[in-house]
DNA sequence: TTCCGACAGTGGGGTCGCAAT
DNA sequence: ATTGCGACCCCACTATCGGAA
Protein backbone atom coordinates (compact mmCIF):
# COMPACT_ATOMS: atom_id res chain seq x y z
CA UNK A 1 0.00 0.00 0.00
CA UNK A 2 1.24 3.47 -0.83
CA UNK A 3 1.90 5.87 1.99
CA UNK A 4 0.00 8.42 -0.09
CA UNK A 5 -3.20 6.45 0.52
CA UNK A 6 -2.71 6.73 4.29
CA UNK A 7 -1.91 10.42 4.08
CA UNK A 8 -5.05 10.94 2.01
CA UNK A 9 -7.29 9.01 4.43
CA UNK A 10 -5.73 10.79 7.39
CA UNK A 11 -6.58 14.13 5.78
CA UNK A 12 -10.16 13.04 5.10
CA UNK A 13 -10.54 11.79 8.66
CA UNK A 14 -9.26 15.09 9.99
CA UNK A 15 -11.64 17.00 7.73
CA UNK A 16 -14.83 15.44 9.10
CA UNK A 17 -16.18 16.01 12.58
CA UNK A 18 -18.54 13.03 12.53
CA UNK A 19 -17.09 10.08 14.40
CA UNK A 20 -19.19 7.66 12.36
CA UNK A 21 -17.59 8.95 9.16
CA UNK A 22 -14.08 8.72 10.64
CA UNK A 23 -14.82 5.11 11.60
CA UNK A 24 -16.08 4.25 8.12
CA UNK A 25 -13.01 5.77 6.46
CA UNK A 26 -10.65 3.80 8.68
CA UNK A 27 -12.63 0.58 8.19
CA UNK A 28 -12.40 0.91 4.42
CA UNK A 29 -8.66 1.32 4.61
CA UNK A 30 -8.19 -1.62 6.98
CA UNK A 31 -10.09 -3.84 4.54
CA UNK A 32 -7.75 -2.87 1.71
CA UNK A 33 -4.53 -3.39 3.67
CA UNK A 34 -2.37 -6.39 2.75
CA UNK A 35 -1.34 -8.74 5.54
CA UNK A 36 2.20 -7.35 5.72
CA UNK A 37 0.93 -3.78 5.81
CA UNK A 38 -1.33 -4.37 8.79
CA UNK A 39 1.22 -4.03 11.59
CA UNK A 40 2.25 -0.68 10.10
CA UNK A 41 -1.05 0.74 8.90
CA UNK A 42 -2.86 0.17 12.18
CA UNK A 43 -0.55 2.20 14.42
CA UNK A 44 -0.02 4.84 11.72
CA UNK A 45 -3.73 5.52 11.56
CA UNK A 46 -3.95 5.68 15.32
CA UNK A 47 -1.24 8.35 15.10
CA UNK A 48 1.58 6.22 16.47
CA UNK A 49 4.79 4.63 15.20
CA UNK A 50 5.23 0.87 15.62
CA UNK A 51 8.83 1.55 16.67
CA UNK A 52 7.71 3.88 19.44
CA UNK A 53 9.64 7.10 19.89
CA UNK A 54 12.62 7.50 17.59
CA UNK A 55 14.61 10.36 19.03
CA UNK A 56 13.33 12.72 16.37
CA UNK A 57 11.79 16.03 17.40
CA UNK A 58 11.27 19.46 15.94
CA UNK A 59 15.02 20.06 15.79
CA UNK A 60 15.67 17.23 13.34
CA UNK A 61 12.51 18.03 11.36
CA UNK A 62 13.38 21.70 11.04
CA UNK A 63 15.55 21.04 7.96
CA UNK A 64 13.21 21.48 4.97
CA UNK A 65 13.43 18.97 2.10
CA UNK A 66 11.84 19.47 -1.34
CA UNK A 67 8.97 17.00 -1.74
CA UNK A 68 8.74 14.36 -4.47
CA UNK A 69 6.33 15.08 -7.32
CA UNK A 70 4.81 11.60 -7.59
CA UNK A 71 3.83 9.22 -4.78
CA UNK A 72 6.01 6.10 -4.95
CA UNK A 73 6.76 5.45 -1.27
CA UNK A 74 5.06 2.37 0.19
CA UNK A 75 4.18 2.09 3.86
CA UNK A 76 6.63 -0.81 4.19
CA UNK A 77 9.48 1.23 2.74
CA UNK A 78 8.70 4.12 5.04
CA UNK A 79 8.56 1.74 7.99
CA UNK A 80 11.92 0.16 7.06
CA UNK A 81 13.60 3.57 7.00
CA UNK A 82 12.08 4.52 10.32
CA UNK A 83 13.30 1.25 11.84
CA UNK A 84 16.76 2.15 10.59
CA UNK A 85 16.34 5.57 12.18
CA UNK A 86 15.53 3.99 15.52
CA UNK A 87 18.80 2.06 15.50
CA UNK A 88 21.00 5.16 15.24
CA UNK A 89 23.08 5.70 18.37
CA UNK A 90 26.36 7.17 19.54
CA UNK A 91 28.42 10.09 18.31
CA UNK A 92 27.05 11.85 15.25
CA UNK A 93 23.60 10.43 15.93
CA UNK A 94 21.79 13.69 15.34
CA UNK A 95 23.49 14.28 11.98
CA UNK A 96 22.77 10.70 10.93
CA UNK A 97 19.12 11.02 11.99
CA UNK A 98 18.83 14.26 10.06
CA UNK A 99 20.27 12.51 6.99
CA UNK A 100 17.84 9.56 7.19
CA UNK A 101 14.85 11.81 7.80
CA UNK A 102 16.00 13.96 4.87
CA UNK A 103 16.17 11.02 2.47
CA UNK A 104 12.77 9.75 3.63
CA UNK A 105 11.21 13.18 3.26
CA UNK A 106 12.81 13.59 -0.16
CA UNK A 107 11.02 10.45 -1.35
CA UNK A 108 7.68 11.71 -0.03
CA UNK A 109 5.16 14.03 -1.64
CA UNK A 110 4.11 17.17 0.20
CA UNK A 111 1.04 15.40 1.53
CA UNK A 112 3.09 12.41 2.70
CA UNK A 113 5.65 14.74 4.31
CA UNK A 114 2.90 16.37 6.32
CA UNK A 115 1.68 12.98 7.51
CA UNK A 116 5.17 11.69 8.39
CA UNK A 117 5.95 14.88 10.26
CA UNK A 118 2.78 14.37 12.30
CA UNK A 119 3.74 10.78 13.09
CA UNK A 120 7.27 11.69 14.13
CA UNK A 121 6.18 14.49 16.42
CA UNK A 122 3.14 12.63 17.76
CA UNK A 123 0.83 15.32 16.40
CA UNK A 124 -1.29 13.66 13.76
CA UNK A 125 -4.33 15.51 15.13
CA UNK A 126 -6.92 13.87 12.92
CA UNK A 127 -9.47 13.42 15.68
CA UNK A 128 -9.04 9.66 15.68
CA UNK A 129 -6.73 7.85 18.07
CA UNK A 130 -7.00 4.30 19.41
CA UNK A 131 -10.69 4.43 20.26
CA UNK A 132 -11.79 5.39 16.76
CA UNK A 133 -9.32 2.93 15.23
CA UNK A 134 -10.88 0.21 17.41
CA UNK A 135 -14.34 1.08 16.06
CA UNK A 136 -13.03 1.03 12.49
CA UNK A 137 -11.38 -2.31 13.10
CA UNK A 138 -14.61 -3.77 14.44
CA UNK A 139 -16.48 -2.47 11.43
CA UNK A 140 -13.91 -3.85 8.99
CA UNK A 141 -13.99 -7.34 10.49
CA UNK A 142 -17.58 -7.63 11.67
CA UNK A 143 -16.49 -8.02 15.28
CA UNK A 144 -18.33 -6.63 18.32
CA UNK A 145 -16.74 -3.23 19.12
CA UNK A 146 -16.95 -3.82 22.88
CA UNK A 147 -15.16 -7.16 22.51
CA UNK A 148 -12.43 -5.53 20.41
CA UNK A 149 -12.00 -2.74 22.95
CA UNK A 150 -11.71 -5.24 25.78
CA UNK A 151 -9.17 -7.31 23.89
CA UNK A 152 -7.07 -4.18 23.30
CA UNK A 153 -7.13 -3.29 27.00
CA UNK A 154 -6.13 -6.81 27.97
CA UNK A 155 -3.42 -7.08 25.34
CA UNK A 156 -2.24 -3.59 26.23
CA UNK A 157 -1.81 -3.05 22.49
CA UNK A 158 -4.07 -2.18 19.58
CA UNK A 159 -1.59 -3.55 17.09
CA UNK A 160 -1.47 -7.17 18.24
CA UNK A 161 -5.25 -7.35 18.42
CA UNK A 162 -5.61 -5.75 14.99
CA UNK A 163 -3.23 -8.22 13.40
CA UNK A 164 -4.99 -11.25 14.88
CA UNK A 165 -8.41 -9.86 14.01
CA UNK A 166 -7.64 -9.04 10.40
CA UNK A 167 -5.89 -12.38 9.86
CA UNK A 168 -8.35 -14.67 11.61
CA UNK A 169 -11.57 -12.75 12.11
CA UNK A 170 -13.60 -12.17 15.30
CA UNK A 171 -12.83 -15.65 16.64
CA UNK A 172 -9.30 -14.47 17.43
CA UNK A 173 -10.58 -12.18 20.18
CA UNK A 174 -11.08 -15.10 22.58
CA UNK A 175 -7.32 -15.47 22.84
CA UNK A 176 -6.93 -12.11 24.56
CA UNK A 177 -7.41 -12.83 28.23
CA UNK A 178 -5.71 -11.46 31.29
CA UNK A 179 -2.36 -13.22 31.43
CA UNK A 180 0.14 -12.96 34.25
CA UNK A 181 3.25 -11.38 32.77
CA UNK A 182 1.40 -9.38 30.13
CA UNK A 183 0.45 -5.90 31.38
CA UNK A 184 -3.08 -4.53 30.93
CA UNK A 185 -4.06 -0.88 30.72
CA UNK A 186 -4.87 0.34 34.23
CA UNK A 187 -8.23 1.64 35.37
CA UNK A 188 -8.25 5.43 35.82
CA UNK A 189 -10.31 7.81 37.96
CA UNK A 190 -12.47 10.82 37.20
CA UNK A 191 -12.48 13.93 39.40
CA UNK A 192 -15.08 14.98 41.92
CA UNK A 193 -15.15 18.27 43.77
CA UNK A 194 -15.91 16.86 47.23
CA UNK A 195 -16.07 13.63 49.17
CA UNK A 196 -19.78 14.22 49.82
CA UNK A 197 -20.48 14.51 46.11
CA UNK A 198 -18.47 11.37 45.35
CA UNK A 199 -20.14 9.27 48.07
CA UNK A 200 -23.62 10.45 47.06
CA UNK A 201 -22.87 9.47 43.47
CA UNK A 202 -21.46 6.03 44.19
CA UNK A 203 -23.44 4.75 47.17
CA UNK A 204 -21.59 1.95 48.96
CA UNK A 205 -17.93 2.77 48.42
CA UNK A 206 -14.41 2.61 49.71
CA UNK A 207 -12.58 5.86 50.44
CA UNK A 208 -8.87 5.27 49.91
CA UNK A 209 -5.87 7.52 50.40
CA UNK A 210 -4.39 8.86 47.15
CA UNK A 211 -0.61 8.73 47.15
CA UNK A 212 1.33 11.17 45.00
CA UNK A 213 3.77 8.76 43.40
CA UNK A 214 4.10 6.55 40.32
CA UNK A 215 1.38 4.06 39.36
CA UNK A 216 2.66 0.48 39.08
CA UNK A 217 1.28 -2.85 37.96
CA UNK A 218 3.21 -5.77 39.42
CA UNK A 219 3.14 -9.23 37.83
CA UNK A 220 4.55 -12.26 39.60
CA UNK A 221 4.72 -15.69 38.04
CA UNK A 222 6.82 -17.80 40.38
CA UNK A 223 10.32 -16.33 40.31
CA UNK A 224 9.55 -13.96 37.45
CA UNK A 225 8.48 -10.49 38.58
CA UNK A 226 7.77 -7.55 36.29
CA UNK A 227 6.83 -3.98 37.15
CA UNK A 228 5.02 -1.74 34.64
CA UNK A 229 4.02 1.93 34.58
CA UNK A 230 0.65 3.41 33.65
CA UNK A 231 1.71 3.41 29.99
CA UNK A 232 2.90 -0.21 30.37
CA UNK A 233 6.60 0.55 30.19
CA UNK A 234 8.71 -2.01 31.99
CA UNK A 235 10.54 -0.42 34.93
CA UNK A 236 11.38 -3.62 36.81
CA UNK A 237 15.09 -2.88 36.80
CA UNK A 238 14.67 0.47 38.51
CA UNK A 239 12.64 -0.78 41.46
CA UNK A 240 14.44 -3.56 43.35
CA UNK A 241 12.35 -2.74 46.46
CA UNK A 242 9.19 -3.62 44.57
CA UNK A 243 10.42 -6.94 43.25
CA UNK A 244 11.65 -8.02 46.67
CA UNK A 245 8.34 -6.98 48.25
CA UNK A 246 6.45 -9.01 45.64
CA UNK A 247 8.71 -11.99 46.28
CA UNK A 248 7.95 -11.94 50.00
CA UNK A 249 4.21 -12.24 49.48
CA UNK A 250 2.78 -15.72 49.98
CA UNK A 251 1.14 -15.98 46.54
CA UNK A 252 3.09 -17.38 43.60
CA UNK A 253 1.04 -16.00 40.73
CA UNK A 254 -0.71 -12.64 40.85
CA UNK A 255 -1.19 -9.20 39.29
CA UNK A 256 -1.32 -6.24 41.67
CA UNK A 257 -2.21 -2.60 41.06
CA UNK A 258 -0.77 0.13 43.23
CA UNK A 259 1.47 3.14 43.63
CA UNK A 260 5.15 3.46 44.32
CA UNK A 261 6.16 6.29 46.61
CA UNK A 262 9.08 7.36 48.74
CA UNK A 263 8.69 8.05 52.46
CA UNK A 264 11.15 10.15 54.41
CA UNK A 265 12.69 9.03 57.69
CA UNK A 266 9.87 10.80 59.52
CA UNK A 267 7.39 8.53 57.76
CA UNK A 268 5.90 11.34 55.72
CA UNK A 269 5.75 11.07 51.93
CA UNK A 270 8.53 12.79 50.01
CA UNK A 271 7.52 15.25 47.30
CA UNK A 272 6.37 13.94 43.93
CA UNK A 273 9.51 15.43 42.40
CA UNK A 274 11.72 13.30 44.62
CA UNK A 275 9.81 10.07 43.99
CA UNK A 276 9.61 10.67 40.24
CA UNK A 277 13.31 11.49 40.05
CA UNK A 278 14.13 8.24 41.82
CA UNK A 279 11.89 6.13 39.58
CA UNK A 280 13.39 7.85 36.54
CA UNK A 281 16.95 6.96 37.56
CA UNK A 282 18.41 4.10 35.51
CA UNK A 283 22.16 4.42 35.59
CA UNK A 284 22.99 3.70 39.22
CA UNK A 285 19.87 2.18 40.70
CA UNK A 286 21.58 0.95 43.87
CA UNK A 287 22.84 4.43 44.70
CA UNK A 288 19.49 6.04 43.88
CA UNK A 289 17.72 3.43 46.04
CA UNK A 290 20.08 4.21 48.90
CA UNK A 291 19.28 7.91 48.76
CA UNK A 292 15.56 7.74 47.99
CA UNK A 293 14.14 4.31 48.86
CA UNK A 294 10.64 3.65 47.58
CA UNK A 295 7.80 1.48 48.84
CA UNK A 296 5.00 -0.17 46.88
CA UNK A 297 1.51 0.41 48.26
CA UNK A 298 -1.24 -1.67 46.65
CA UNK A 299 -4.95 -1.04 46.24
CA UNK A 300 -6.23 -3.69 43.82
CA UNK A 301 -5.60 -7.21 42.58
CA UNK A 302 -6.45 -8.29 39.03
CA UNK A 303 -5.45 -11.92 39.11
CA UNK A 304 -4.46 -14.46 41.73
CA UNK A 305 -3.46 -18.12 41.34
CA UNK A 306 -4.65 -18.19 37.74
CA UNK A 307 -8.05 -16.68 38.56
CA UNK A 308 -8.98 -13.59 36.55
CA UNK A 309 -10.62 -11.16 38.99
CA UNK A 310 -11.33 -8.28 36.60
CA UNK A 311 -15.09 -8.82 36.51
CA UNK A 312 -15.52 -9.31 40.25
CA UNK A 313 -16.96 -6.38 42.19
CA UNK A 314 -14.32 -4.28 43.94
CA UNK A 315 -15.47 -5.51 47.37
CA UNK A 316 -14.54 -9.07 46.41
CA UNK A 317 -11.31 -8.07 44.72
CA UNK A 318 -10.31 -6.20 47.85
CA UNK A 319 -11.02 -9.26 50.01
CA UNK A 320 -8.57 -11.16 47.80
CA UNK A 321 -6.08 -8.30 48.11
CA UNK A 322 -6.31 -8.41 51.89
CA UNK A 323 -5.58 -12.15 51.85
CA UNK A 324 -2.51 -11.68 49.68
CA UNK A 325 -0.97 -8.39 50.82
CA UNK A 326 -0.32 -7.46 54.46
CA UNK A 327 -1.92 -4.28 55.70
CA UNK A 328 1.18 -2.04 55.80
CA UNK A 329 1.62 -2.63 52.07
CA UNK A 330 -1.97 -1.63 51.25
CA UNK A 331 -3.40 1.88 50.98
CA UNK A 332 -5.29 3.09 54.05
CA UNK A 333 -9.03 3.13 53.54
CA UNK A 334 -12.41 3.45 55.14
CA UNK A 335 -15.70 2.07 53.86
CA UNK A 336 -18.84 4.19 53.49
CA UNK A 337 -22.16 2.37 53.26
CA UNK A 338 -23.92 5.46 51.91
CA UNK A 339 -24.56 9.17 52.49
CA UNK A 340 -24.91 8.60 56.27
CA UNK A 341 -21.17 7.92 56.36
CA UNK A 342 -20.15 11.18 54.65
CA UNK A 343 -18.90 12.75 57.92
CA UNK A 344 -16.64 9.76 58.51
CA UNK A 345 -15.39 9.93 54.90
CA UNK A 346 -14.62 13.63 55.33
CA UNK A 347 -12.69 12.93 58.52
CA UNK A 348 -10.72 10.31 56.60
CA UNK A 349 -9.85 12.86 53.90
CA UNK A 350 -8.74 15.42 56.50
CA UNK A 351 -6.60 12.80 58.23
CA UNK A 352 -5.07 11.70 54.91
CA UNK A 353 -4.14 15.29 54.05
CA UNK A 354 -2.68 15.79 57.52
CA UNK A 355 -0.42 12.81 56.88
CA UNK A 356 0.90 14.62 53.80
CA UNK A 357 -0.94 12.81 51.02
CA UNK A 358 -2.62 14.18 47.93
CA UNK A 359 -6.28 13.38 48.60
CA UNK A 360 -8.57 10.37 48.33
CA UNK A 361 -10.04 8.13 45.67
CA UNK A 362 -13.64 7.09 46.26
CA UNK A 363 -14.42 3.71 44.65
CA UNK A 364 -17.76 1.98 44.11
CA UNK A 365 -17.72 -1.37 45.89
CA UNK A 366 -19.82 -3.08 43.23
CA UNK A 367 -17.75 -2.01 40.20
CA UNK A 368 -15.61 -4.39 38.13
CA UNK A 369 -12.06 -3.42 37.13
CA UNK A 370 -12.53 -1.31 34.01
CA UNK A 371 -9.11 -1.82 32.39
CA UNK A 372 -8.09 1.21 30.35
CA UNK A 373 -11.24 3.16 31.20
CA UNK A 374 -11.49 6.48 32.98
CA UNK A 375 -14.83 5.42 34.37
CA UNK A 376 -17.11 7.02 36.93
CA UNK A 377 -16.64 4.12 39.37
CA UNK A 378 -13.46 5.74 40.75
CA UNK A 379 -13.61 9.41 41.77
CA UNK A 380 -10.59 11.32 43.02
CA UNK A 381 -10.97 14.22 45.42
CA UNK A 382 -8.11 16.64 46.00
CA UNK A 383 -8.11 20.04 47.69
CA UNK A 384 -8.04 22.96 45.27
CA UNK A 385 -6.29 26.26 46.03
CA UNK A 386 -6.93 29.51 44.21
CA UNK A 387 -4.98 32.72 43.66
CA UNK A 388 -5.58 36.01 41.92
CA UNK A 389 -2.65 36.49 39.54
CA UNK A 390 -1.74 38.96 36.83
CA UNK A 391 -1.32 38.08 33.14
CA UNK A 392 2.21 39.06 32.05
CA UNK A 393 2.12 37.64 28.52
CA UNK A 394 0.33 35.10 26.35
CA UNK A 395 1.32 32.65 23.63
CA UNK A 396 -0.43 32.00 20.32
CA UNK A 397 -2.26 28.65 20.30
CA UNK A 398 -1.90 25.68 17.98
CA UNK A 399 -4.43 23.42 16.23
CA UNK A 400 -7.96 24.40 17.06
CA UNK A 401 -6.60 27.36 19.01
CA UNK A 402 -4.71 28.81 16.04
CA UNK A 403 -5.22 32.57 15.93
CA UNK A 404 -6.17 32.69 19.62
CA UNK A 405 -3.97 33.81 22.47
CA UNK A 406 -3.97 30.67 24.58
CA UNK A 407 -1.17 29.98 27.01
CA UNK A 408 -1.02 32.63 29.75
CA UNK A 409 2.12 33.66 31.63
CA UNK A 410 1.10 34.20 35.24
CA UNK A 411 2.68 36.56 37.74
CA UNK A 412 2.36 37.24 41.46
CA UNK A 413 3.22 40.56 43.10
CA UNK A 414 6.68 41.00 44.57
CA UNK A 415 7.84 43.17 47.46
CA UNK A 416 9.38 45.74 45.10
CA UNK A 417 6.07 46.41 43.37
CA UNK A 418 6.83 44.25 40.34
CA UNK A 419 5.65 40.79 39.33
CA UNK A 420 7.35 37.38 39.41
CA UNK A 421 6.29 34.78 36.87
CA UNK A 422 5.00 31.59 38.54
CA UNK A 423 4.25 29.48 35.49
CA UNK A 424 1.86 29.20 32.57
CA UNK A 425 -1.59 27.80 31.91
CA UNK A 426 -3.81 27.08 28.94
CA UNK A 427 -6.39 25.10 30.90
CA UNK A 428 -9.92 25.95 31.90
CA UNK A 429 -10.71 28.37 29.09
CA UNK A 430 -13.93 28.20 27.12
CA UNK A 431 -14.01 29.28 23.48
CA UNK A 432 -15.73 32.48 24.56
CA UNK A 433 -12.95 33.22 27.04
CA UNK A 434 -10.30 32.50 24.40
CA UNK A 435 -11.89 34.97 22.01
CA UNK A 436 -12.29 37.58 24.74
CA UNK A 437 -8.76 37.30 26.09
CA UNK A 438 -7.27 37.44 22.59
CA UNK A 439 -8.92 40.78 22.00
CA UNK A 440 -8.29 42.15 25.50
CA UNK A 441 -4.63 41.10 25.67
CA UNK A 442 -3.86 42.60 22.28
CA UNK A 443 -5.19 45.90 23.59
CA UNK A 444 -2.71 45.59 26.47
CA UNK A 445 0.19 44.44 24.28
CA UNK A 446 3.56 46.12 24.66
CA UNK A 447 5.43 43.62 22.46
CA UNK A 448 3.51 41.59 19.87
CA UNK A 449 6.55 39.77 18.61
CA UNK A 450 8.55 38.33 21.51
CA UNK A 451 10.29 34.92 21.20
CA UNK A 452 10.08 34.71 17.42
CA UNK A 453 6.49 35.88 17.35
CA UNK A 454 5.09 33.22 19.69
CA UNK A 455 4.66 35.48 22.68
CA UNK A 456 2.69 38.67 23.15
CA UNK A 457 3.87 40.61 26.20
CA UNK A 458 1.26 42.80 27.86
CA UNK A 459 0.99 45.53 30.45
CA UNK A 460 0.43 43.69 33.77
CA UNK A 461 -3.13 44.91 34.30
CA UNK A 462 -5.43 41.94 33.81
CA UNK A 463 -6.22 39.89 36.95
CA UNK A 464 -7.20 36.25 36.58
CA UNK A 465 -8.33 33.76 39.22
CA UNK A 466 -6.24 30.59 38.99
CA UNK A 467 -6.90 27.21 40.60
CA UNK A 468 -3.93 24.93 41.32
CA UNK A 469 -3.14 21.70 43.14
CA UNK A 470 -0.05 22.79 45.00
CA UNK A 471 3.31 24.44 44.89
CA UNK A 472 6.52 22.81 43.75
CA UNK A 473 10.13 23.82 43.59
CA UNK A 474 11.33 25.26 40.31
CA UNK A 475 14.69 26.18 38.86
CA UNK A 476 12.98 27.89 35.93
CA UNK A 477 11.02 30.66 37.61
CA UNK A 478 12.41 33.62 39.58
CA UNK A 479 10.56 32.93 42.83
CA UNK A 480 12.04 29.42 42.91
CA UNK A 481 8.57 27.87 42.90
CA UNK A 482 5.84 27.12 40.37
CA UNK A 483 2.20 26.12 40.48
CA UNK A 484 1.23 22.51 39.90
CA UNK A 485 -1.65 22.02 37.42
CA UNK A 486 -2.63 25.66 37.20
CA UNK A 487 -5.93 26.39 35.40
CA UNK A 488 -8.09 29.45 34.80
CA UNK A 489 -11.25 29.81 36.87
CA UNK A 490 -12.39 33.27 35.68
CA UNK A 491 -11.19 36.75 34.90
CA UNK A 492 -11.41 39.29 37.73
CA UNK A 493 -12.02 42.56 35.94
CA UNK A 494 -13.29 43.90 39.26
CA UNK A 495 -9.77 43.62 40.67
CA UNK A 496 -6.80 45.83 40.03
CA UNK A 497 -3.29 44.33 39.71
CA UNK A 498 -2.32 45.96 43.03
CA UNK A 499 -4.90 43.65 44.63
CA UNK A 500 -3.38 40.46 43.20
CA UNK A 501 -1.77 37.89 45.50
CA UNK A 502 1.86 38.19 46.47
CA UNK A 503 4.73 35.71 46.25
CA UNK A 504 5.25 36.19 49.97
CA UNK A 505 1.68 35.15 50.81
CA UNK A 506 1.89 32.19 48.46
CA UNK A 507 5.06 30.88 50.12
CA UNK A 508 3.52 31.42 53.55
CA UNK A 509 0.52 29.32 52.50
CA UNK A 510 2.77 26.41 51.53
CA UNK A 511 5.40 26.17 54.27
CA UNK A 512 6.29 22.60 53.20
CA UNK A 513 7.85 24.01 50.02
CA UNK A 514 10.93 26.17 50.38
CA UNK A 515 12.39 27.73 47.25
C1' DT B 1 -35.75 15.77 22.99
C1' DT B 2 -32.34 16.16 26.35
C1' DC B 3 -28.65 14.26 28.95
C1' DC B 4 -24.34 12.31 29.64
C1' DG B 5 -20.29 9.06 28.78
C1' DA B 6 -16.31 8.68 26.11
C1' DC B 7 -12.87 10.85 23.27
C1' DA B 8 -9.70 13.98 21.32
C1' DG B 9 -7.22 18.09 21.75
C1' DT B 10 -4.45 21.57 24.12
C1' DG B 11 -0.73 21.97 26.27
C1' DG B 12 1.68 22.54 31.73
C1' DG B 13 6.42 21.40 34.89
C1' DG B 14 10.00 18.26 36.35
C1' DT B 15 13.69 14.85 35.91
C1' DC B 16 16.69 11.77 33.64
C1' DG B 17 19.82 10.24 29.87
C1' DC B 18 22.34 11.18 25.90
C1' DA B 19 24.72 13.85 22.49
C1' DA B 20 26.47 18.22 21.22
C1' DT B 21 29.03 22.20 22.54
C1' DA C 1 31.40 20.49 32.63
C1' DT C 2 27.40 22.53 30.75
C1' DT C 3 23.56 22.89 27.63
C1' DG C 4 19.83 21.34 24.60
C1' DC C 5 16.73 17.88 23.19
C1' DG C 6 13.67 14.01 23.65
C1' DA C 7 11.23 10.65 26.50
C1' DC C 8 8.18 9.91 30.03
C1' DC C 9 6.39 10.70 34.56
C1' DC C 10 2.55 13.44 36.85
C1' DC C 11 -1.91 16.07 35.23
C1' DA C 12 -6.94 19.62 34.23
C1' DC C 13 -10.12 21.05 31.48
C1' DT C 14 -13.42 21.95 27.27
C1' DA C 15 -15.82 20.69 22.99
C1' DT C 16 -18.05 17.36 20.52
C1' DC C 17 -20.33 13.18 18.90
C1' DG C 18 -23.64 9.84 19.43
C1' DG C 19 -26.02 6.54 22.22
C1' DA C 20 -28.96 6.29 26.44
C1' DA C 21 -32.73 7.96 28.98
Amino acid sequence: MLLARLAQVSREVAATAARSRKTALLAELFRDAEADDVPIVIPYLAGRLPQGRLGVGWKVLSHPVPPAAEPTLTVREADARLTELGRVRGAGAQAERTRIVGSLMGAATADEQRFLRGLLTGEVRQGALDAVAVEGLAQATGADPAAVRRAVMLAGSLQTVAQALLAEGPGALDRFRLTVGRPVLPMLAQSASSVAEAVRKLGACAVEEKLDGIRVQVHRDGDTIRVHTRTLDDITGRLPEVTSAARELTGERFVLDGEVISFGEDGRPRSFQETAGRVGSRTDVAKAAGQVPVSPVFFDVLSVDGRDLLDLPFAERHAELARLVPEPMRVRRTVAAGPEDIPEAERFLADTLARGHEGVVVKALDAPYGAGRRGAAWLKVKPVHTLDLVVLAAEWGHGRRTGRLSNLHLGARTADGGFAMLGKTFKGMTDVMLAWQTKRLRELAVDEDADDGWVVRVRPELVVEIAYDGLQRSSRYPAGVTLRFARVVRYREDKRPEEADTVEALLAAHPEVTP
